[in-house]
This record gives structure tokens, sequence and C-alpha cells, in this order.
DNA sequence: ATGCGTAATATGTCTAGACATAATTGAAGT
DNA sequence: ACTTCAATTATGTCTAGACATATTACGCAT
């Protein structure tokens, strides 16, 4: 290793070997680089990876110090459900359960920061691996965002055509773990009250509020995470 | 804006205006750094942070590419349970309901990479928020990463003792939907079968394995994430 | 055609120096 | 004692130029 690398992996090393304690000052950007030989660039852009991993804080004017409480940051890739069920080795399918027009519930509108009782369009879509129930997907989709003619979700899943033909701006998401109602039930193939893993996302355009999405996963779902 | 993060918008915004389409190249650094009238190292800088987020694929010789599919990059931030229940607004409390050592089960051997059978200590705790239920933790914590004489872990929770004293290298997270168990629905104060939202983490640090946890959360609990 | 080595090229990284910016410190004035 | 303002200082960013490295494309030999 060599090069800013190897000043991350050396600084990271002395913060490991508690050389420089939590909450503890560490040099600044000038002795460090005077002490590896290299400029004050290559210190910086090791600092600076490490800051955003979060093993470090940096200030303007106070200096580095350690974190006290260095924040594990995990990432969630969010896939597309077609490509993860591809990539679990399965074969991939949907059904579209409905489609039409009507007033969005006000939780949905809400969220999205639309008017109460805003035209949305409803899609309802059963996810499927091997053939087996996998997602229940409940959307409401802002139809201000749909160009004329809309596209034909009984042949697009309507998140791999919103991924690749609007783009998403912000938006969050939130894990629940929820009893099946009757109709998840029904649709899934489960007990009433069966424990399932529910994702319930929102998502905001360049123009506005796109989509609310609920993903009522199949019971055994892992969401997995790596830090 | 300037500089740097002004080309990261402006190259933003020709991307989602589909100026550059999905999988197509981009103009190199060269060429944009003339455009703007910045140097190389500042559009490589916007570009390299898109990269980060993404937006674009680059590849020495091929040059830069728009996404084809923009995965959609969630961020957690794992937190201290005592922290994230005061953040909350809520009186943090906790009770140890076992502490001892004995074999580790097979599946926590196994994630951790240990032996069959070894020896670890074993930590059972509820966590409170206003007194009531929060978090059910059950814990499996190699005893080797431990210093002698061991923490007293009925003052301090071991979560928060081993993020301030060991160095935490690497680990996954995974969140599941279950029923809770006899055990959980006891300690929790749910009916049997209750719908949980369980994390399950496993941690290794400079010395190898540290620990298996699995949170079992009361109902309602909700996983925020924001990209 | 097919495989192989080589040249071309875009990104990746580094350097040395400069100015910008934020936060702290300390001095001056009230 | 308290406030205000300016000097100081560490990080943040930028520039211009250089070399490193990965990958593609092409020409040559088989």
């Amino acid at each position: 290793m060599q090069g800013w690398e190897a000043v991350r992996a050396e600084v990271l090393r002395r913060i490991r070997a508690r050389d420089w304690p939590p909450g503890g000052l560490i040099p600044g950007e000038e002795a460090l680089a005077q002490e590896f030989g290299v400029a004050r660039a290559t210190v910086s852009r090791a600092l600076r990876d490490l800051a955003d991993a979060g093993v470090i804080e940096r200030k303007k004017r106070a200096g580095t110090r350690v974190a006290e409480l260095p924040v594990r940051r995990a990432r969630l890739e969010i896939p597309v459900i077609r490509l993860d069920v591809l990539g679990r080795g399965l074969t991939y399918g949907f059904e579209r359960l409905a489609d039409r027009l009507g007033p969005a519930p006000v939780p949905v509108t809400a969220r999205l920061g639309l008017p109460e009782g805003a035209e949305m369009r409803y899609l309802e879509t059963l996810h499927l691996a091997n053939g087996r129930p996998y997602v229940h997907e409940v959307r409401w989709l802002n139809p201000a965002v749909l160009p004329d003619p809309p596209p034909d979700f009984a042949k697009v899943s309507a998140n791999e055509w919103l991924v690749t033909h609007v783009s998403l701006v912000a938006g969050d998401i939130a894990f629940t773990a929820e009893p099946a109602g009757p109709r998840e039930a029904e649709v899934l193939g489960v007990g009433p009250g069966t424990a399932l893993l529910v994702a319930e996302r929102t998502t905001q355009g360049t123009a506005g509020a796109v989509t609310w999405v609920r993903l009522a996963h199949a019971p055994g779902h892992r969401v997995q995470l790596a830090f």
C-alpha cells in the first residue's frame, strides 16, 4: 500500500492502538505530511476519508479529533426487486393485482407533501420468486410525473420504470415488523397475523413528490447491510 | 455555489435532464475542466463524489458513463441504544437478565468464525424507554477481547463498553420480522407470536470475532434510513 | 481468423504552492 | 465583568503540472 491509503491505514492503526485516544486531538495535516514525507493534500485526502467513515471529526481551526463514539454507518443498496430475485438465483415474475385512479389516503398525501385527497394512481403488485409470493407491493403514484400516454405497468414494473425514466432526488425508507392483514395474508399465502417485514418508502423527484410504496415481504426475508 | 460542488451540480443536472442519457459516456475530465474553466482536479473531485453516490461509473481508459440503474444507497447510522432512546426524548434504563459463561450455539460460532462449542460470555439485557420494554438484547461475547478483570456489565451496557473500548473493524447487520417467542413475549410484555422487528449483528475486531447480538424490538419500532 | 504485444488514453494519484473559510483566542474598548 | 473586533490557525479548496495505472484498440505474427 502507498500514498493516501497508506496514510489512512497508519492513522487508523494509531487510533485503534489508542496512541491517539478517543476525543483527543491528532496532529495537524502539515505535521503529518512532514512525518510521512508526503504533500499536505495527500494527508488531507486520507483524513477526509476517515471523517466520511465517522472515525474522526474535523473542524476548521479547531483541528481533527478522534471520534468519541465512532458512529457505525451501514449502507443499504436498495435493489430493484426483479434483480434482487434474480441475484438470489430464482426466477422472477409479477402479477398486477390492481391499477386505478383514485384519491390517496391522508397518510400518503401527507408524507409526500401533496394536498389532501389528491388523485393518484394506485398500483398493487405481487412479486414472485420461483412462482411463489415474494413481496406484496402497494404503491401510490403521482400521475403528474407520468408521460402522456402513461407507460403500461402490466409489462414493466412501476419501480423499474421510475428508476430508469424519472430522476429520483430524495427519499427515505423505513422498516417495521407488522402482522399480516387479511389482504396480505391472502395474496402472500400466509396465515393472518404472520410477522411480515415491511418497508415503506417515499420518493421525491426533481418536480416534486413521485411515489409512496409499501412492500410487505414474505416470511423469512432478510434485509442485509454491511459496514 | 462554486468550485467542485458547482461542477457536481451541473453534471447532475445534465444527467437528470437526460442531456447525457443512462449508459452513455460523458465528456472526459479534461474537456469538462476546459468547459467550466476549472482545473482537472476540481472536475475529478466532483465526479468522484458522483461515483460514490452511484450516479456515474468510472473506469480508467474507458471513461465515465451514466449509471443505467442508479443504485440508490441508503445510510443507516447504528445508534447506541441509550442515545437512541434519549434522542427520542424518553428516559433510558436497562435490566441485566442474564450474565454467564457457556458454550455458544453453533449458528453463533459459525457466523463469527469461532470453533464449534467455544466458551463465550452470554448476556441478556432488557432496554427500557420511559420504564417500558424497548429492546430485548441477547448477546454472545468473545471473552478473549475483554480485559482482566472484565468490566461490570451491570453498570455499563455491553454495547457501549465495546464501542468505546474495543476497535470494531467490520461487521454486518440484518433485519427480519419474527414472531415473538415465549421468552421474548414475556420480557417485552406482548402476546406470543406478536410481530417483532429483529436486528441481528455480528462484529469483528482487530483481534478476531468480538460479538454476536440479536435485538428484538418492541412492536411499533421503525428503523429509518434516508437517501 | 486468432492470439499477442504494444501504443494510446482516461482516470487515479501526487506535489507544491496559494487563497478561502470557519472557529478560536486574545486584545481592546466599554 | 462583558462585549466586540481583529489576529491567528487548521481545515477546505483550488491550480498547474507530472507520473502511475488500468483498459481498450490496433497492428503484427502466427
